[in-house]
DNA sequence: TATTGTTATACTCTATAACTATA
DNA sequence: TATAGTTATAGAGTATAACAATA
């Protein structure tokens, strides 16, 4: 038996009755999905903003992955992050202008830059991270741990299923 | 105590190692979210253009919400969705470039425009939602039901905390 | 005065195609 | 020839500010 949905859309038709029927959006996960990602991204914006920060968590993926794979080139890059190497130019461009990474020409082969964190660059990353974990309590904050390990893991889940084309 | 991450970069850097290091990254919610909605929508994309179909997830559950609540205006459908009302205009435009939704006078109020779907449009969408239907089984592929009811449920939770700023 | 929808404008993210320099 | 990075270009999503019509 399905749950009883939206009464009816309400009397008098005056200014509207301010929540609306969603229908079957509620039970599809990628609605679901859409709309706490959406959330997410709005706690992270308000976290970082709050610090006098800014930074979305597109960049922050980023330079964790400079960091961890200092000299790397674009392309790597590029893949790692599932984009085109076209739509990386212009956020390197802004991460450079902003002094959080250099490019320099690699030694081996010149055709590739090897990217890298300047030292500011790794200061800032620093307490880009601090503010990360703020941000992700807040978003767990009403799941248990075990909650979240789980959470996690089903999204991995997801991801690998809707991987298989 | 960590688990081994990246023992090493590899060996002799002649092409790089093909997985990189993502540090902390795998651990945060919000970075495995975004991997989940990414990989999702694209295969949103994939089951739709398969089928001749062309639609967003977006466009999808604003179909959804005028068909559910016919007659509401732009600027409830915009507060629904979470938009600024300037960002909807050429949403609206396109859909109704369509075919699939007409903008018709209030009778009652001379300001706002009353949202319906075409005979078409709900003939679409009918469509429409039996793609998502096939999406939604391989997004889910490999969670059990009690899995995805579980998932949903935490994005929820999750949704809810990152709204309290 | 306040609200609704529109327009103008501006960013960002995304891609494809073509160019360059190197390999 | 093939690859890496860049540029030019275009489309979609997002926003703010200002405007006209209506309440």
């Amino acid at each position: 038996m399905d749950r009883p949905l939206a009464k009816s859309l309400a009397g008098t038709s005056t200014t509207s009755s301010k929540v609306l029927d969603r229908g079957i959006l509620p039970t599809l996960l990628g609605y679901m999905l859409r709309r706490a990602q959406s959330a997410v991204f709005a706690d992270f914006a308000a976290t970082f903003q709050g610090a006098g920060a800014s930074l979305t968590p597109g960049e922050f993926g980023l330079l964790v992955l400079v960091a961890r794979n200092t000299g790397l080139s674009q392309m790597a890059l590029a893949r790692a992050l599932g984009i085109d190497r076209s739509t990386l130019v212009p956020i390197l461009d802004r991460l450079q202008a902003r002094d959080l990474l250099v490019r320099r020409r690699s030694p081996t082969d010149g055709r590739t830059h090897a990217l890298e964190l300047t030292p500011a660059g790794a200061k800032e990353l620093a307490r880009f991270t601090t503010l990360v974990r703020v941000h992700e309590k807040r978003i767990a904050s009403r799941l248990s741990t075990a909650e979240t390990q789980m959470l996690i893991g089903l999204l991995e889940k997801v991801r690998a299923g809707a991987r298989s084309l």
